[in-house]
RNA sequence: GGGAUCUUAGCUCAGCUGGGAGAGCAUCUGCCUUACAAGCAGAGGGUCACAGGUUCGAGCCCUGUAGGUCCCACCA
């Protein structure tokens, strides 16, 4: 098998996703011999676009899907899609209008049809770039928020609510967007502090010529439904005015002034213009002091027929006259500049209307409960657990929610009037009403709104799985394990889920909840189409490969934190790959038409228990990392243990038998036998964070193999702890890195070999070192070595020191003893320090009796340790 | 107004339950050594924002200060 020098992850992601998903490897089905892991995949909106966030939570849900399976759960991700009900509303009108067709004119029907066209042309486009990913997700169990099952969920849970009265028509006060002509929830709204300006005008008060009352507003326009003028009960300023009427200019009308505790005395003028059909809280006010309620906008926040003569001027027009107007009047007094805090529409950022509108709610005070116990009773729990407070401090302050949307693509509600008697009939479509049950009346209509996209979302994780059927996936796969999301997600998605989850399953929809952060770019901002500043992560796999942006997104990344993305951490990424191939190259070529065999145990060198002593080890930690969730951490003990301990020790060290088969093929087959198998667990290591290099190289390496995705995941066994030799080669790496330092300061060339006379007192020491030369002799380049006691020779010779050892190099013409003395006196320095730091630490009192046994015993060990250097170091100063 | 979070090497960030400061990139030096120059070897660089406190011991825990970021909130 020829493998390029450099590894080209071009045509081979590909090559190998197809056959995984042809060969079934990402398909979870019920089976009661293992236990089930499930993770429910975000469903990206059909409008999306991959975008770096997706391939982030993409790549964390992945890597633990991978983990999970190769452990021998029956590992289901469960993909799916959103209909996104206003994003893709918009874009068909968008791409209506082009055309020069109108939504109303294609008529409800006529544009459901063009929005499942547009579904059917672009929805699958976001699948497909997930798969690019490597995303191992069961896309035979795909599913649609808007499909039979989901619509199913939807109206089940609907006629529930509405039954049990948790979902109830109110008409109130909600947040509503003048461009996209909906309600929208308080979640989307998203508020901005933008300049504006605090005008302060005159009320002349009615029936007492000349005297005015100062109110100032940040909205003058909405003066046209003014109802009353407030003070506070307590506002000694203004006790005469309660009760009293002021004519409202412009209205020409007369309003009252109330007295109500919501007006703060310290702000503004300290009377406040009540207009309750446009603001939350004189909506309120206006509720205790029984105000009439005047809408003066029409839906596209123009002014309506109750603004009189500015009907029909859109609402910063009429603002602007009406000023002018009240400034001829003399009822100006001022304008100040005033900093205020805006809603906006977090989806087209327009500037949202309160407006009052009959609109259909969700009670959540009831429905919070459980899923606030779901942390306290740790049924549920975030990580990292900071995010356990944004959760409650949302669920504890939660307001019902507003269901319903004046948009036409989405789950139309199952709500039916009767024009006649006024009936309302909740049931699910099957079952809709052909005359009104009370009445009999035939005249009966649908609400024509559809419901908030979240809606269906909070029923993904039990829809999915067949609910509210009781079928076997659903009883096998439900609950699913945990969710992975980004911390933007977790008022509208993740609060919903799990409030429904307890309602109509009794159960939290998952135990954990792995949150991640933004993926920024290089400066920090986040990415975005306006700024332009957005990288194209399938312009990154094109480039690079998705094992490397996959490597790249999980790498030094903490649950929760956000992290900057540039171009150079990629090719960090896609130079470990190339390291990885090329370590590989290198073991496959040594084993081709080789007949490799298992080795006795008495064949295995101290390197090669070494090797495996150390993979046990890391396989131990990755595991324990990765069921901690700290993935950044996992992937740096697999990359650590590849590129230093594998390829720049254990490789360097066999390769030597490697050049020398013919002659030594017991230790040849040994060293092959142990190259491929660690190798080959590492690759196991590895694969959840880089699925195709290492199924690539796993299964060149393992021709009997038919995919790394199933392999089981590397268990910890105390028997391949082998502490002996792990103590050897930690020696003969000390020596090797000290025999190049020196070489390095030395100016020593690596062609010109040397003989090393290590002394030790220790005789243990003396017989690692002398049992083990093979280890260290060909990296620390001598081609003679001398164990022994002690060494005579002063001149002519360089020396080193390690712990319980002294190494001298015999080196006649390059020995400068001036530069020795330096190199000693630099070393004497370090030690020093070291002592220093040991010996008060041990000549604490209190560090003795308080610290624990085995601190205070290493402590003495390290003491002990630099003693001896010191003593080494000092002996060969005073010798020259 | 409330809350969260950050401040660690020139840059970007790790550092999990307190026990001798790490990585990647960048910099400097030497190497095209038969897996890899996308590489190898060596080196420099940090009073862990500041001030207190708890502790035998603090980057880590507590309090305060300064600066940054984010979320929530009905100041018209």
């Amino acid at each position: 098998m020829q493998l390029a020098k450099t590894y080209d992850p071009k045509g081979l992601e590909d090559r190998l996703y197809e056959k995984w998903e042809k060969g079934g490897f990402f398909h979870a089905e019920v089976n009661p011999d293992k236990k089930p892991f499930t993770i429910v995949m975000p469903p990206p909106n059909i409008t999306g676009q991959l975008h770096m966030g997706h391939a982030l939570d993409n790549t964390l849900q992945d890597i633990l899907i991978r983990y999970r399976r190769m452990q021998g759960y029956e590992a289901l991700w469960q993909p799916g899609t959103d209909h996104a009900s206003i994003a893709t509303e918009v874009k068909v009108i968008e791409s209506l209008k082009e055309q020069g067709i109108d939504k109303e004119d294609l008529g409800r029907e006529g544009f459901l049809e063009k929005c499942w066209d547009w579904r059917k042309e672009y929805g699958g486009r976001i699948v497909k770039q997930l798969r690019k990913m490597g995303s191992s997700a069961d896309w035979e169990r795909e599913r649609f928020t808007m499909d039979e099952g989901c619509n199913e969920a939807v109206e089940e849970v609907f006629v529930r609510l509405y039954e049990k009265g948790l979902i109830y028509k109110g008409k109130r006060i909600i947040n509503w967007c003048p461009v996209c002509q909906t309600s929208i929830s308080d979640a989307e709204v998203e508020y901005e502090d933008q300049a504006g300006h605090f005008w302060h005008i005159n009320y002349p008060i009615a029936g007492e010529e000349g005297r005015f009352v100062q109110i100032a507003t940040t909205r003058p326009e909405t003066m046209l439904g003014d109802t009353a003028l407030a003070v506070n009960p307590d506002d000694d300023r203004y006790k005469d005015l309660v009760g009293k009427m002021v004519i409202l200019p412009l209205v020409n009308k007369e309003i009252p002034i109330v007295a109500d505790e919501y007006v703060d005395m310290e702000f503004g003028t300290g009377v406040v213009k009540i207009t309750p059909a446009h603001d939350p809280n004189d909506f309120e006010v206006g509720k205790r002091h029984d105000l009439p309620v005047i809408n003066i906008l029409n839906d596209d926040a123009t002014i309506n027929e109750n603004g009189g003569k500015y009907a029909g001027m859109d609402r910063y027009e009429a603002r602007e006259l009406m000023v002018k107007e009240l400034d001829e009047l003399g009822l100006l007094v001022k304008i100040e500049d005033h900093d205020h805090n805006v809603g906006t529409h977090d989806r087209c950022h327009t500037t949202v209307e309160p407006m009052v509108k009959p609109q259909w709610f969700v009670a959540m005070q009831e429905l919070a409960k459980p899923a606030i116990d779901a942390i306290k009773k740790g049924e549920l729990k975030f990580v990292p657990e900071r995010f356990d407070k944004t959760y409650l401090h949302w669920l504890e302050n939660i307001r019902d929610w507003c269901i319903s949307r004046q948009l036409w693509w989405g789950h139309r509600i199952p709500a039916w009037y009767c024009d006649d008697c006024g009936e309302i009939t909740v049931t699910k479509t099957k079952d809709a009403p052909k005359v009104c049950p009370k009445c009999g009346s035939s005249h009966i209509r649908q609400d024509e709104d559809t419901l908030d996209t979240w809606f269906s979302s909070a029923l993904w994780p039990f829809s999915t799985l067949g609910w509210p059927k009781e079928t076997p996936e659903l009883k096998y796969f439900y609950p699913t394990d945990v969710l992975v999301t980004g911390y933007d997600i977790i008022f509208f998605w993740v609060v919903r889920m799990v409030f429904s989850g307890y309602e109509h399953t009794g159960k939290s929809p998952f135990h954990t909840v792995l949150i991640h952060g933004l993926v920024r770019d290089s400066q920090g901002r986040k990415m975005s189409k306006s700024l332009g500043n957005g990288i194209d992560p399938l312009e990154v796999i094109d480039k690079y490969g998705a094992d490397a942006l996959r490597l790249t997104l999980v790498t030094g990344n903490a649950p929760g934190n956000d992290m900057r993305f540039y171009w150079e951490r990629v090719e960090a990424s896609r130079n470990f790959a190339n390291k990885v191939w090329n370590a590989s190259r290198f073991i496959l070529m040594n084993l081709e038409g080789v007949d490799l065999k298992q080795p006795a145990d008495s064949e295995l060198t101290t390197a090669d228990k070494w090797i495996m002593s150390r993979l046990n080890k890391v396989a131990r930690d990755v595991t324990e990392n990765m069921d901690k969730y700290e993935l950044g951490i996992a992937v740096q003990k697999v990359y650590d243990f590849i590129w230093e301990e594998f390829c720049d020790w254990y490789i360097e060290i066999v390769k030597p038998r490697m050049y020398n088969k013919e002659a030594e093929p017991v230790s040849a087959n040994a060293a092959l036998y142990t190259l491929r198998s660690v190798l080959s667990q590492a690759l196991k290591l590895l694969h959840p964070f880089m699925p195709f290099i290492s199924e690539e190289i796993y299964c060149n390496l393992l021709p009997e193999a038919e995919t790394i995705m199933t392999e089981s995941w590397p268990v910890y066994d105390e028997a391949w702890n082998f502490e002996k030799e792990e103590e050897i080669v930690s020696r003969s790496q000390d020596l090797v890195r000290g025999m190049r330092a020196l070489r390095t300061d030395m100016d020593v060339p690596p062609s010109r070999k040397a003989k090393l006379i290590i002394t030790s007192k220790n005789e243990a020491v003396r017989s690692i070192f002398d049992d083990n030369k093979s280890i260290y002799q060909g990296l620390a380049g001598a081609n003679e070595i001398e164990v022994s006691q002690s060494c005579t020779e002063s001149e002519k010779v360089v020396s080193f020191v390690i712990p319980d050892a002294v190494v001298y190099v015999p080196l006649e013409d390059l020995v400068d003893m001036e530069k020795e003395k330096e190199r000693l006196t630099k070393e004497k320095k370090r030690l020093e320090g070291e002592l220093k730091r040991s010996r008060s630490m041990l000549s604490n009192e209190k560090f003795l009796s308080k610290a624990p046994e085995e601190k205070v015993a290493e402590e003495k060990e390290k003491l002990a340790k630099y003693e001896q250097m010191m003593n080494d170091v000092e002996a060969r100063l005073s010798n020259m």
